[in-house]
DNA sequence: TATCATAATGTTATAAAATAACATTTTATT
DNA sequence: AATAAAATGTTATTTTATAACATTATGATA
């Protein structure tokens, strides 16, 4: 089970999983040929600043603090890039959230399934075969075909249990 | 397993879904002595007019166009009433399509999975103990606590496979 | 390297979805 | 009938998302 729920709910040194998390996205897109942008980038590591699920405007504001002198990003370039990184995989859509996350573990295929902390917010993913499995064999006694699956798990994290 | 795949998916006769739907409805309600308005329960019966879910501004529309004389519904109307049928279990929100389907068996404790066609967007429910323990399994071994899941598939259903 | 086509971004405007705030009406209770 | 609480009506606004078109940057080709 591919996880990365460590990291995701403990103290840890989150430059590194930036870090990381950018250099899995450069090698990635070079591979595919298509580019990332600095704005997109900008984007992605807006995004990555913390394991917390951001909103599309919550992304507009931070990207428009960060920027120096101060220039009011819009709109359009985030959804642009939001568009973009979901598309490669980068990030993913928490659709329960309206919000958007990186992907730990873009390019590996995986099926995506999300802890989401109602107290702190962190949010870990997992790829769960056995999960993956369960939802076929559910989908299959209704004779269904499944062709993809939004699982969004809300509880505590280790953290805000005690 | 809970479900009603075979209605959702299949020819039948609907008339006996809504009137069934209502009929519990009323009986829930009474039974809670909460109220199901004529507001309300004209709300249920525009989401309940179909297997396919709605959107709350399909709704407004829908409302709209039902009344006569003419009278515009608004929409702080309809997301008060979505509001109340939500708290009572009477319809469910589909967090990916954001829009508002009826539960085939509210009062009953179960756990939601969405069996979403992509093709006709007929949307059936189903109350799988099997897929709730392997959501616990896998947040378990993030010592994650499980309070409430969002599970929606999508793909082709029965009729839309052939 | 100049030209061109394509891709990406900037900009303005607006559409679509959801809710806040307060007025009015309805309902249940006394 | 008087009252309080609940529900609805109404206006305005907030939040989220995208359309449309102008401009700029990039990569390919002559």
């Amino acid at each position: 089970m591919l996880t990365n729920s460590r990291l995701a709910y403990h103290h840890h040194d989150h430059k590194r999983c930036i870090t990381a998390a950018l250099h899995r996205a450069r090698l990635l897109c070079d591979d595919r040929q298509v580019r990332l942008t600095p704005i997109r980038e900008a984007v992605f590591k807006t995004i990555w600043a913390s394991h917390r699920p951001l909103g599309a405007y919550d992304i507009v504001d931070q990207m428009t603090l960060a920027s120096s002198p101060v220039k009011r990003i819009l709109p359009p370039t985030v959804y642009r890039s939001i568009e973009f990184l979901l598309e490669q995989g980068l990030i993913h859509r928490l659709a329960s959230l309206n919000a958007y996350i990186g992907c730990p573990f873009p390019g590996n295929d995986h099926n995506d399934v999300f802890l989401i902390c109602r107290q702190c917010g962190a949010t870990a993913e997992c790829s769960a075969e056995q999960l993956t499995s369960a939802v076929e064999q559910t989908a299959r006694r209704a004779n269904f075909n499944v062709e993809s699956q939004v699982i969004e798990i809300v509880g505590l994290c280790p953290e805000c249990q005690s």
